[in-house]
DNA sequence: CCTGATTTGTTCTACATATACGAATAAATA
DNA sequence: TATTTATTCGTATATGTAGAACAAATCAGG
């Protein structure tokens, strides 16, 4: 969801796995991606939006992916629940 | 893992709970808590103490749990996979 | 002292959901 | 038809969940 926030309101499958390893340094398949898109769609934290087809060379045109009020109000609780766990937390000197 | 650094050195299975409850606002039951507390322990993420016979008015004894050197090591890459991607989004205004 | 009631904490059982991969497939253009 | 780009599928593994059952310690009455 942070993905998909950071790149609206263009992100899609590649692009939101592409920021993702990007931004952690982890590896993510497509697989995953989707799977996780597609279970938030169901939830009603994303959207999604067809794009019409790409003007450039070639490939398949692109699913992108919003989020919903619903998204933010849902992320920004589950962030605010780490955060108040954080809060504190000797190790957070070590955080660098 | 928060919830243990937080009780450190006297974090147990029943006052992890609590902890999580009252910093999160949501309810956690036993399970999800020991389950969990086992998977990381078999990780080689959390170790366990035994607690001594309690002075006080009855009840089990209780098991400790700490986090170890790789604990605190992936917990601190996890915190900072999360900053990364929150860092710089819109909705961090929004965030209170 | 025994012994059963009480208290506190952990383990077990049985699923439900979520995450992870990467090959396979689809759709578009050249 | 070959290429390019993007999404879906099949399947394996991991994580999350609830709450009843179980265990171990102390307390209080006889």
């Amino acid at each position: 969801m942070l993905a998909a926030m950071r790149l609206h309101p263009n992100g899609y499958g590649v692009s939101i796995r592409d920021e993702l390893e990007a931004r952690t340094g982890r590896k993510v398949s497509f697989g995953s991606v989707y799977a996780t898109l597609e279970r938030l769609e169901d939830k009603g934290l994303i959207t999604r939006r067809e794009g019409e087809a790409t003007a450039e060379r070639g490939g398949r045109s692109k699913s992108y992916f919003t989020l919903t009020a619903s998204g933010q109000h849902t992320l920004r609780a589950s962030l605010r629940a780490v955060d108040a766990l954080r809060a504190g937390v000797v190790m957070d000197g070590v955080l660098a």
